[in-house]
DNA sequence: ATGTTACTCTATCATAGTGATATAGTCAAC
DNA sequence: GTTGACTATATCACTATGATAGAGTAACAT
């Protein structure tokens, strides 16, 4: 059998809070869940029929206020049960590739000095995405509902905290190969 | 243009060390790079036709002292100059898809009770990780080569700090669901 | 007025990646 | 001599990705 669609799931999960089109889904992965969900306009259209057809969504033409109208889409009773039945489940242990580990993990044909730029690299990055978190934190002032907001506190406590350990990771990792003799 | 193909340079990095058949390298990944990298057949077979048509690597019929015969793959001169140039590459930042975070994101439709079992199940699979981390790390000893043992410990220590960040921010998050009020 | 730029929205393509399973050979143990 | 563990190759159905095509809307400038 082939891997389980976990998009599915995201869109129910979005969509349960509010009505959207596939641009806003978009939109709501790029922004809000970018630093632990993705999702492509090649898999939310198509998908988006799917769960038209299985009758976990309908469909709303809607014209906009700016730009061509839109269609908006919003879960059924339905799609809200199977959300919530994936919701209660457990997790499976996650499976990674992490591009950074595989070549440090080749890195014997590197000289020591590449591979510290490479690290360097990699903290910039993070320190990066710690300075991106940080904005999209001073947004949680806006949450008015006490359990969204420890919602949202609960993941971004988790980038925060990835972020630094990769950091940390790599600065300690630096001053091993320095000693390298 | 689609994704850029990533398993080509796990595949040649790998054969880059030594010759290996298909089932030796999803053996590989299975084993020493499970924690940062995975590879399915589904994938490894339709590649080293691919790999070999680009005269990346060749293929030897080989007997095998158990089991039947293999075809194992052996790196060319293009193929090593192809997996040096990714190598000596700079790494763009990674895309996560984390299923806990998803889950917790939404999880203002969960009782505080469901979450908290959630987060004790993830510190399980974290500390079952540590443990297999521990016995990996033990056959370290039997690497010669230095710099082939730095590049183990490299990405060893990734996967340790990884395993306890996700431990100590589980437990965090335990604490302040507890004094939610 | 028109054209440039930015944004909104839907859609599709080619390809990468996943998980399961089918098929078949080898070998040891019972 | 059959069962079960392991070796080995292969393919299927499906999910996921990144890029881009194409078309409408609107602000603003020249």
């Amino acid at each position: 059998m082939a891997k389980e669609n976990k998009s599915k799931y995201a869109l129910l999960g979005l969509l349960n809070f509010v009505p959207l089109s596939g641009y806003d889904i978009k939109k709501w992965t790029d922004n809000s869940l970018r630093f632990f969900w993705s999702e492509n306009y090649g898999h939310i259209y198509p998908l988006l029929k799917e769960l038209e057809k299985a009758e976990l969504v309908t469909r709303q033409k809607v014209d906009s206020e700016k730009g061509p109208s839109k269609n908006v889409f919003t879960i059924t009773q339905k799609g809200t049960k199977e959300f919530l039945a994936w919701l209660k489940q457990n997790e499976n242990p996650e499976t990674y590739r992490i591009e950074i580990l595989l070549k440090l993990f080749f890195s014997s044909k590197l000289a020591l000095n590449e591979i510290i730029v490479k690290l360097e690299n990699h903290i910039h990055q993070q320190e990066q995405l710690l300075s991106e978190y940080k904005e999209v934190e001073n947004g949680f002032d806006h949450i008015k509902d006490k359990r969204i907001r420890l919602s949202a506190e609960m993941t971004m406590s988790y980038g925060f905290m990835h972020a630094e350990m990769n950091i940390n990771w790599a600065r300690d990792t630096i001053a091993k190969i320095k000693t390298f003799r």
